[in-house]
DNA sequence: TAGATTGTTAATCGATTAACAATC
DNA sequence: TAGATTGTTAATCGATTAACAATC
């Protein structure tokens, strides 16, 4: 009984699915469809209603779907009807820029620790945000119970820097590195390595 | 027949066999294994082999996989034992930090083109590569033949500056805008927006 | 009411795994 | 040879889709 009721592969639309929502309440859209919302993201609309099926019932016959309650639903069953404090570890360009993003406003995250083990970097701030000791980071972690983190430092460290979170009671790493990350069950990560990805498009060419 | 041979979560995968392969060969290994292999990734050895053997085969019985030999036909099969052009459009923050990661090298990809529509960025270069005006995008593209775009416009511009490129010729998009984007048939999309990612591991915090 | 859309079932489709003969 | 590992088959497992009763 290692694996939840609900699979993996439907837990990976939910984003999405909020994500297009929210786009459709900020364009003043009070309600959809499973289908107007299946055209817009290329899956069926049938994939959709059996996908919210495994947590509720959220629509009504004959009319569809209120955006704002279905947002509230989703927010919560993904957990993200909160704000989770989040531990950014190495702030070389792509982690400052990751650092300044603001994308993560409003959809459950927000950055509050910035770590770099270089010295001329330690000290300085990013928005108000001081970037601390990595030889500090797993009592950091620690003491601001921190949970989740992303780490953006050279591949060569990506995997030390993850077992130091893990140890320290971290349990998401969004790893940018370009390196697969090993880590025990019950940890979750998740790899952005951007060259993963055009070579998934390339064969296509 | 709109479907290739080998499906395509079967192609998703050959990318991450080959970084591994990578860091096996720059470690200085020449053979391994399925078994091995697997284990790195988190997968099963029947499943690397079940990949592999719609393309070929690149094992020796008892012995395994020379490395070597593996990623040169991966990197053929994935079409990366050339450099793709690439234009990367959108020079913020998040834009900077690609343009100048490093991690393309030797993967397939090179950026040779950057545009934005800021005129106080348009004219100025990132190591040595000059930001053009986005008005000029598509006869732009169109003149250089590019085929792989990276976006990392606002999510408000990312849906028009997608169907520019496109209309220029482009098949491959990577959005790094938190947005699905809709593209016709025959041009494949992948997105990189990291608050999808994070949300896939919070539901399970 | 008539039309539309949900939630759910059953059937189809496709992916993963276990097992093993082949063979290095 | 003995041991190891591939490539492949068949079985299992799981996901997607089509269809429709329920109902707004």
């Amino acid at each position: 009984m290692a694996s939840s009721a609900v699979p993996d592969i439907v837990i990976g639309r939910l984003p999405v699915y909020l994500r297009a929502l929210n786009y459709m309440a900020e364009a003043g859209q009070e309600i959809t469809s499973s289908h107007e919302l299946g055209q817009k993201l290329g899956i069926s609309s049938a994939q959709i209603r059996k996908d919210l099926s495994h947590f509720g019932e959220f629509g009504k016959q004959g009319t569809g779907y209120r955006i704002s309650h279905l947002q509230e639903q989703l927010k919560r069953i993904l957990k993200v009807d909160r704000e989770w404090e989040v531990a950014l570890v190495g702030i070389g360009d792509l982690g400052h820029a990751v650092a300044r993003y603001n994308g993560f406003k409003n959809r459950g995250f927000r950055i509050s620790m910035l770590f770099d083990s270089d010295p001329s970097k330690i000290g300085t701030r990013i928005d108000e945000l001081e970037i601390l000791d990595a030889v500090k980071l797993k009592e950091q972690l620690r003491a601001r119970n921190i949970q989740v983190v992303m780490i953006a430092v050279p591949a060569a460290h990506a995997q030390q820097v993850a077992d130091d979170c893990i140890e320290a009671g971290v349990h998401a790493i969004l790893n940018y590195a370009p390196i697969t990350l090993t880590v025990p069950p019950g940890i979750k990560a998740q790899h952005l390595d951007p060259v993963v990805y055009l070579q998934r498009m390339s064969y296509y060419l």
